[in-house]
DNA sequence: TTCGGCGTAA
DNA sequence: TATAATTACGCCGAAG
């Protein structure tokens, strides 16, 4: 008989480290579960043992702690991504009918040692599955370990028995114990004796065997004389060390290993659970799913290379209302369209130019479904290829249902909603792909990615679905919206390169001059940009008062220089050097190399999918940071400028956004009465706080009041805002106190939010835009906070992005219905920019006012207001 | 390459 | 108890 004992909580450790953070669409961790059963399953197959017994840690102190206490002190509890998965991961074993075996006072290993002796001493097999080295120790006679290793995420088990461990070490198994009471382990906090490593421990090992024999041979000539003295010192150290390093093999465990009843798999309980985890490969792996609706996952893939342009003809392509899945590889030149269970593989090199455009305008004008389109919205747009047949994006709809991943590559989307994984692709450049191009590979690939496609549809559209509001976002805004994106891609924006090269050698002049300046106060030239050696230079050469620390050194913030610019004039020079750098690294130089050499415009992506709460971002570059708030900084506005002189930039912006939000959603009486009056927020809320007439109110007072509106907004801390307006903490409190006293309902909104995401675990904009929030469920109160912010936050952010995505949409549709030559062409956050023709001035900017402040019908009024200019500085107004 | 520190915007 | 404001992107230096 043969058994196979698995260390649980090293196996499940392992595996949530070695496999990235997976979720199901809630938002509930998954992968250490995921990792552990593949482990679990793959060494069963391997092994075939007769019975399989999973020992655990129990969380009270154990026989070791009891007589050390500073045994494993150093340890870390496990991140609660982790400990979620713990007990359900049990529930799972238990279902599967394998043993589990736990006992308060030991540890995993004491219950695997245990086991292992009964079952080596009857004469039967034990196999132990750990990824813990300790456990080598065990190692006997008809007692084998397996290690698992996890490198670059995929998992390796390297078996040990009693003659390949002592190839490996050089002596047997149980001297790893006295190897250890020498050396110690860190991970352990087992001292071992001081000054003594590995390399001194193993010799002597060698030479006497053991701890004990050592000892006993102390004054043998062969121990050299430093070696001595540490022994002799450490000698109790030693023995303590060798006690700690002794797994207990005669624990009266609960169990009988020898007899263990045979394993009941409670089918319809794993089904359920492995259903709402989301972990389908289980389901097949296990048989579980007799309906079998994943037949396409285990159908040959049939694949058809069509390399004669009469068989597009002959494919019917047209009329067809069957939704047809399409990927197209990373250099536009290869295409799957996957109709029905056919895979058509259509290479562009095969065809002429003509005929490889005529495919393309074909196949889009199918019912199209494809992952992550906007980028081949934008290319197909610009050979001129109408894309209207595209009706859904599988990555966009993966962001709606969980805004919160990070990244929806189709290869992680693939991996989440599918356990499907999928290979790199070895061909994502021109010239690998040329290389490959008649490769029967890559036609595989591509087809599987396209299967990819179809099973992520499958699964997201129930749960789509399921979300009426959602779904409704997803259709009426989100999914259109892609296209205006595409559109803005393409227009992008005019730069005046001549006159930005310019301000970069005007920048470049002054920074010289403050570099040399610098210098000679440091007394010696250094990297000025690197906060490590300018906070060399100024607290320790210079001497200057240190502030605060970050995690590497002297924290150097210009938070922080500012406070200490009175006490040397180096300071402000930095300052300002760091000031002028910025604008020509990153904005000067950045924006020169993105300029397209073809029509001289900045074509800038829009981003649908990485924002957690629904905002746009922005990238290649990102064109919603250029700087405003600064003079010098402001100067590069005017290198972005309309087409010609018969075009103008007009900029229009909403006013207070998430204030007027956030008055909505909470339905403060106060805050709605301001607004509909029409006032100054800022000040309206100075007037009353402070219990003056409003005409009254200091600038001082206007703006201590404008930062608890922002601070509001953003789930305010008295810290914070003590920070941030330079007042003590208790005043801050005092102050956030009376002004919640006066929007009582603002008040009332903030707790209320917690409360329902605690207890939903998601929070929701005005438009059903969902985001989870298990950082509220965790146990560290740093994390738990955040997550309350954030619950306060997304809700306001998320609405204002919904609403501006919604004005965009109007205000593009009748700019195209309304025979305009007009274009969107930016967005940053509450500012939408059109290009115009002179004549369309007027026309445009009451249409774009129009649409922005009647996106949505709230209880306060949208206020947007619109500037026009031959630049965007002009135009920002 | 990847990460920390910093700074730009809403 | 301990922490200390939301959402992004990009550059530099330093460590790997």
């Amino acid at each position: 008989m043969k058994i196979m004992v698995i260390d649980g909580n090293s196996i499940l450790n392992r595996a949530f480290y070695g496999v990235r953070l997976l979720t199901n669409h809630e938002g509930f961790y998954t992968n250490a579960i995921y990792g552990f059963l593949s482990t679990l399953f793959k060494l069963q197959d391997e092994e075939m043992p007769q019975h399989t017994i999973v020992c655990f840690d129990v969380k009270e102190k154990t026989f070791r702690h009891k007589k050390f206490e500073t045994y494993k002190a150093n340890r870390k509890g496990m991140p609660d991504e982790l400990a979620m998965q713990l007990p359900v991961m049990k529930d799972i074993l238990d279902k599967l009918g394998i043993t589990r075996c736990e006992k308060a006072g030991y540890e995993a290993d004491d219950l695997i040692g245990t086991i292992s002796r009964i079952v080596g001493e009857s004469g039967n097999e034990c196999v132990i599955v750990t990824g813990d080295k300790d456990s080598l120790q065990l190692v006997d006679d008809g007692i084998s370990v397996r290690l698992v290793t996890t490198k670059m995420g995929q998992s390796t088990t390297t078996k040990y028995d009693e003659q390949t461990f002592i190839e490996k070490y050089g002596f047997k198994p149980i001297q790893l114990i006295d190897l250890k009471a020498l050396m110690g382990d860190t991970s352990d906090n087992i001292s071992g004796v001081k000054g003594i490593g590995e390399k001194t421990a193993n010799e002597l090992i060698k030479l006497f065997g053991s701890l004990e024999n050592i000892y006993k041979n102390i004054d043998s000539k062969q121990i050299k004389k430093s070696v001595y003295n540490k022994l002799i010192l450490g000698e109790q150290d030693a023995k303590n060390s060798y006690w700690l390093a002794t797994i207990d093999r005669n624990v009266p465990i609960d169990i009988n290993p020898l007899n263990l009843s045979d394993e009941f798999i409670d089918e319809t309980a794993l089904l359920d659970i492995f259903n709402k985890l989301e972990l389908k490969t289980f389901i097949n792996r296990l048989g579980l799913n007799s309906s079998n609706d994943n037949a396409f996952e285990q159908k040959e893939i049939e694949i058809l290379n069509i390399i004669d342009f009469n068989d597009i003809k002959n494919l019917q392509l047209e009329n067809n209302e069957k939704p047809v899945f399409v990927h197209v590889n990373k250099p536009q030149s290869a295409i799957c369209v996957h109709i029905d269970d056919k895979y058509y593989i259509i290479k562009a090199h095969q065809f002429t130019e003509d005929e490889w455009f005529e495919i393309l305008r074909r196949i889009f004008k199918l019912n199209v479904i494809m992952h992550d389109a906007k980028d081949q919205i934008v290319n197909l747009m610009n050979l001129g290829i109408n894309t209207d047949g595209i009706t859904f994006d599988t990555c966009l709809a993966a962001y709606l249902l969980n805004p919160a991943e990070g990244s929806y590559d189709l290869q992680r989307v693939a991996l989440a909603y599918c356990q499907i994984e999928l290979k790199d692709p070895e061909f994502d450049n021109e010239d690998a792909f040329l290389g490959l191009i008649d490769n029967e590979e890559v036609s595989k690939q591509l087809a599987k990615w396209t299967q990819a496609i179809e099973c992520i549809y499958n699964e997201i559209m129930p749960k789509l679905k399921a979300q009426p509001e959602l779904e409704n976002l997803y259709y009426k805004l989100e999914f259109p919206l892609m296209t205006v994106l595409a559109d803005m891609q393409i227009i992008g924006c005019k730069v005046n390169a001549d006159l930005l090269r310019e301000f970069g050698v005007n920048l470049d002049e002054h920074i010289e001059l403050l570099t040399n300046e610098i210098y000679d106060y440091a007394g010696g030239e250094f990297k000025i940009n690197s906060p490590k050696q300018l906070g060399e230079i100024l607290f320790d050469r210079l001497g200057l008062p240190a502030q605060k620390k970050t995690k590497s050194g002297y924290s150097t913030s210009a938070e922080v220089l500012e406070t200490i610019a009175g006490y040397h004039p180096i300071v402000k020079a930095v300052l300002e050097y760091r000031q002028l750098t910025k604008l020509k690294s990153t904005y000067v130089d950045g924006l020169l190399k993105v300029i397209s050499p073809v029509d001289g415009r900045i074509h800038s992506h829009f981003q649908q999918t990485v924002t957690a709460t629904g905002r746009l971002s922005s990238v290649d570059p990102n064109l919603q940071n250029i700087p405003v708030r600064t003079d010098i900084g402001r100067e590069l506005r005017k290198m972005f400028v309309a087409k010609d002189e018969n075009h103008v930039l007009i900029d229009a912006d909403y006013s207070q956004i998430e204030l007027r939000v956030l008055a909505h959603i909470a339905q403060d009486q106060a805050m709605i009465e301001a607004f509909k009056n029409g006032k100054d927020i800022h000040a309206a809320t100075a007037a009353k706080v402070y219990g003056v007439n409003i005409e009254d109110v200091t600038s001082q007072m206007r703006s201590s009041c404008k930062a608890v509106n922002f601070g509001i907004v953003y789930g305010i801390s008295d810290f914070a805002l003590a920070e941030d307006l330079g007042i003590s903490r208790k005043q801050a409190g005092e102050f956030i106190k009376s002004y919640l006293e006066t929007y009582t309902g603002v008040n009332k909104y903030m707790n209320d939010i917690k409360a329902s995401a605690k207890e939903k675990g998601y929070v929701e904009t005005l438009f059903g835009r969902r985001r989870y929030l298990p950082e509220l469920s965790s146990k560290s109160f740093p994390i738990r906070a955040f997550g309350e912010r954030v619950a306060m936050n997304t809700p306001i952010q998320g609405t204002a992005a919904d609403i501006i995505k919604i004005a965009m949409l109007r205000v593009w549709k009748r700019l195209k219905a309304e025979g305009y030559k007009t274009k969107l062409i930016l967005q940053v956050h509450d500012e939408l920019i059109l290009e115009a023709p002179i004549d369309e001035r007027e026309q445009v900017t009451k249409l774009l006012k129009e649409e922005m402040q009647n996106a949505i019908k709230i209880d306060v009024p949208l206020v947007a207001e619109a500037n026009f200019g031959h630049d965007w500085y002009t135009a920002k107004g």
